[in-house]
DNA sequence: GCCAGTTTAAAACAGTTGTTTTAATCAGTC
DNA sequence: GACTGATTAAAACAACTGTTTTAAACTGGC
């Protein structure tokens, strides 16, 4: 019986060999990059062979990109639910801080809440930084749409808000959600207690307030 | 004559060789990654042997160390400067609008405005994802003395800021300029017009305006 | 047993990597 | 000229890369 039962992560040894080979798959290149990662390593974490990866996918880069599929539209999907939610649930004109904080959980939730680390958002820094997918699959599938639902979301909810302060408003959101996700993951590789008060809970609570701040001197009409 | 005028960046082939290493190094480790450049790579973009980079710096690692050295103590310098020049301008307590006007400069200032396209910028994203720097001499010799200098900077010039909502302040702060350079960056790969209302200058004049209205929304004592 | 078809294993391929070794060339100084 | 030391060049090294090829093991049906 060949069980290759490896040390590494095989949960469940009985599943195939082309499921195991997307679980390492994506566990590794979150770890050590595309180019870091040698088919000969990933054949070794699914146990299995250095052809099966060929086989199955057809190369490494097309192996690469049947993982990002998914994960892409796991994205867009939950955070332009979560605006829709927030805009349907309430009858008239939603809170302003409800909408920033339902946005805020759904952007950074899939990122961080992870059972097995922060794995997509060590996929997602690197292929932003050096690209290995087809053109520009990631604007289009995520930023734009998820950008332009919120903006009209914000619209709706401030509409004393001068249009055009709405994409920089938007923009300093998400630089400070993108920012949080960075020290959540900074904390995973040096441990350093200085960081322990930016623990997600009490950062998002932050920056509803500070955003919304921020929102209504803007809708005030102090600056034009 | 073995003048090796190379088609590729070479101003000044008079230069030894040890600096044109440092200088296409410093291109082609932030254009490609640390594992994406090969020795054979750097040899030929510096017209010289391959043998040199040893030679010179012993070793591949050695030579991306020396890179850092200097741009480290760049950053860190110029953003403490920029903190010192406003607490000392200024006869009692400075602008609350000053200190962030002259920090964000100061923050975004080498990342972007360099000539050869924002070099650093992307070298620095690069390290953080996958590093090849000893230990934490980024932490220790940036992070850390910039952040401190800041806080205490706010605490002095915001006195009613509750002292629990500094570090938080900060963080959103740094967030949005970090975004800020994110946003630049992609704008060098993507030429993307939706993305041309975000110049420096503008996003500046907003990161400011948003974050003195939500440091005093803090100071004014309507949230603890 | 025998025979498809699918899946796995091992070896081989051609190419690249960082580093070292060996030789050659260059500058000065006598 | 010859000698010394620093610098450059070319070749060789061992290790690793993604992919392909070849052969073996397995599956279920008859």
């Amino acid at each position: 019986m060949t069980m290759s039962q490896d040390s590494s992560a095989l949960r469940n040894p009985a599943t195939g060999v082309r499921d195991r080979l997307l679980e390492v798959a994506e566990q590794l290149f979150a770890e050590r990059g595309f180019d870091g990662t040698s088919i000969r390593d990933l054949a070794a974490a699914a146990g299995c062979n250095v052809a099966s990866v060929n086989y199955y996918f057809g190369g490494k880069e097309k192996l690469y990109g049947e993982i990002w599929r998914r994960n892409l539209h796991l994205l867009r999907d939950t955070r332009i639910a979560s605006i829709d939610k927030v805009l349907s649930e309430s009858a008239g004109v939603p809170c302003l801080e409800d909408l920033l904080r339902s946005f805020a959980c759904a952007f950074i939730g899939p990122l961080v809440d992870e059972s097995g680390g922060p794995r997509l958002i060590r996929l997602m820094a690197r292929e932003m930084i050096n690209p290995h997918l087809p053109a520009s699959m990631f604007g289009d599938d995520v930023i734009r749409p998820t950008l332009s639902a919120m903006q009209q979301a914000l619209a709706k909810v401030c509409p004393e808000l001068p249009e055009s302060k709405v994409p920089l408003v938007v923009f300093s959101l998400i630089g400070q959600l993108i920012h949080t996700i960075w020290v959540k993951m900074m904390q995973h590789s040096m441990d350093d207690e200085a960081l322990a008060m930016f623990e997600p809970a009490r950062v998002i609570d932050h920056i509803v307030a500070f955003s919304a701040a921020g929102i209504t001197a803007y809708a005030g009409g102090v600056i034009e």
